[in-house]
DNA sequence: AATGAATGAGCATTCATTCAT
DNA sequence: CATGAATGAATGCTCATTCAT
């Protein structure tokens, strides 16, 4: 490898780097403010610099976002997908497809904030479309679980999978909302407490 | 009662019913498309008039948001103050609130949905600082019928109330984001599967 | 004269008051806030009616105060033609406009304020040209009368008459700003003491 | 001083004559038009730019009169005040400040208009509270030279000093309404041609 | 004569975006 | 890489004006 090529590979990565800090701080901002209320100036003032010279960066406001969802929901649909491939019954699936969502959660709550706030607003871009397609690929993989779950026992009788499922997806994400990384609670003690309250319900037996 | 009361009474009264009706369209719109992003041309459009139109009716967009707001957390406290005035137990108080909740969302679906959606950019505005005076008090009912219920043995000692508090806050308006008054279910059933979900668990037993 | 004929006639001369009244009102409102500021609602409030109702008298803002000027203006001119008329000396024919003037200003109050406030403003739509000819002959009227006196011995020599025609045109009409009819001093008396100011200097002699 | 030190220096420079360009520029329209019926795409297309693009510059076109008018009122007292502290008697303070005057008429002709004419629309709001605070001072400077030319035998006994100083109020602005900058008459030939009116009268003696 | 509701053009202001330096 | 100045479309809002009642 010649020192010109060194250079040029660490440029390309000290590059990738600077616009992995400004995502993260671009994230940030978007999902404490609202990204539609967020402009350009308040994100670059985040990062120490002016609004224009963002622009160096990144083509637009929106190909911020979409960076930074498109990013996370592949890391989040790579974890899901671990989580369906490793055979477990439906009972463990659940727990470990919740206990993931709050490791995202822990690890990408910005990113979770905006998916959860902003993707009825994005969605009517086509450049979102994708957004769309994650959260059906999402109810397909709750309902096929609970309603697995049901026929192997495993799930009380007489659910309407359609309306648990629902409660299920946004409060999964909620909880970005207030959870703060290294709080009180870790992100698996939150997912215990979750899970508990929907399996075994909050009433004493 | 004169010509000219009566006169005047059904102008009055005219009055109170068109502006009741543009803000039902307003509170409509908000909804569905965020209040930040929705421009006041696009309310008055949804209506059948003109943006500046509306000015007729209503001093601003904030007067607008701020009108739909108030009335749907005073009909709501109403609701609620009804139910803890009427001396039921722990687990009836519980199930009557989520019960009262549904209900609100079965009949203010929009004022709901920006209740819960634009709580947090609208507060930054002192005008709705009873946004948040609503959400503490909402905040200090739950977790004091929570802690009341663990004392007595109906509910699950062990239980993060702080945790449970969470959830039960946005889950319980969630719901307005999918449900349509007329569908499948009614407010009522709903409030059923998600009591029977937050009770009991939904493992079966 | 027939019952039909008279009450036709009185007809026209209740609307003709009507319209004095509704005048005197909008070029008091004028005056004192600004032409260009004030709106037809407020005009109309203080006329004790609602915005469009001024339209059954008046064409437009601008016909009313076109009409406003217009009759002050023609008041204006007779009065100071029939003192030009009168075939008095250099200084008495100074003192008569000069006294004509205050009490035009006395009489006419609103009008005047508003010819010197919003003449520029309003010289620029070609409606009212007529403001600047009025000038220009307020100009010449002035400047004969300083040149014939002059000639006459009468004003000192030496002043340069376009410079003291400029002061004169202005001062004659900026009491219209702070004089109150009924007020400590009359509009003669006003004239005296601006008249003494002028012609005999404030200096002790 | 380093290159950076110099840059930076530079840099705030240019900017501060920017703002300066630009405000002469806005004085100008706002003296020439009116402020209150002056657009800022007005003003911007007399600066050479698109509306919006004034906002980079200037938080507000009220900010903008703001500006130009505190910047005029600063240096006008400076003015006036270094003839006050001077110790002359008052007929050489009389000549002073209104040589003064017309100076201030000379070198910020814009400004003066604007404090002119605009001064009752904008006092209304608490922003220019200054403006009123100023015409009291006014008032009181010249009340007391009159006053005390009166007691001092140099003016003539028997003035209405109140009814005097209004006119000298508002005579010795009303310049800035014709006077050019390099016209005929200098800005001095100007004051002594007024002081020689106010002081001795236009009668030949 | 007057009301009340609506119109539509115009305004101050914001903001994502561009680009020469 | 970043700045600073500018663009231009869009937004909330105002207001003279219209018109059916």
């Amino acid at each position: 490898m010649s020192a010109r090529r060194r250079d040029s590979a660490s440029t390309a990565a000290a590059r990738a780097e600077r616009r992995a800090e400004l995502l993260a701080t671009a994230a940030e901002v978007f999902a404490s403010r609202g990204y539609a209320v967020t402009t350009v100036r308040e994100v670059a003032e985040a990062a120490g610099m002016l609004g224009g010279s963002l622009y160096y960066h990144f083509d637009s406001k929106e190909s911020m976002v979409d960076e930074i969802l498109s990013a996370f929901l592949t890391e989040m649909w790579a974890a899901y997908d671990r989580v369906l491939a490793s055979g477990l019954g439906s009972r463990e699936t659940f727990q470990a497809l919740v206990a993931e969502s709050f490791r995202m959660i822990d690890r990408h709550r910005p990113a979770v904030m905006i998916y959860q706030n902003e993707s009825r607003y994005l969605s009517t871009s086509p450049r979102f479309s994708y957004l769309l397609d994650s959260q059906e690929r999402f109810r397909q993989m709750w309902l096929e679980l609970l309603d697995r779950g049901v026929l192997d026992g495993t799930f009380r009788v007489g659910l309407d999978t359609g309306v648990i499922y629902r409660f299920l997806r946004d409060t999964v994400w909620v909880a970005a909302g207030w959870y703060r990384s290294g709080g009180r609670l870790t992100a698996d003690e939150i997912a215990r407490q979750y899970l508990t309250m929907i399996l075994d319900g909050i009433l004493s037996t």
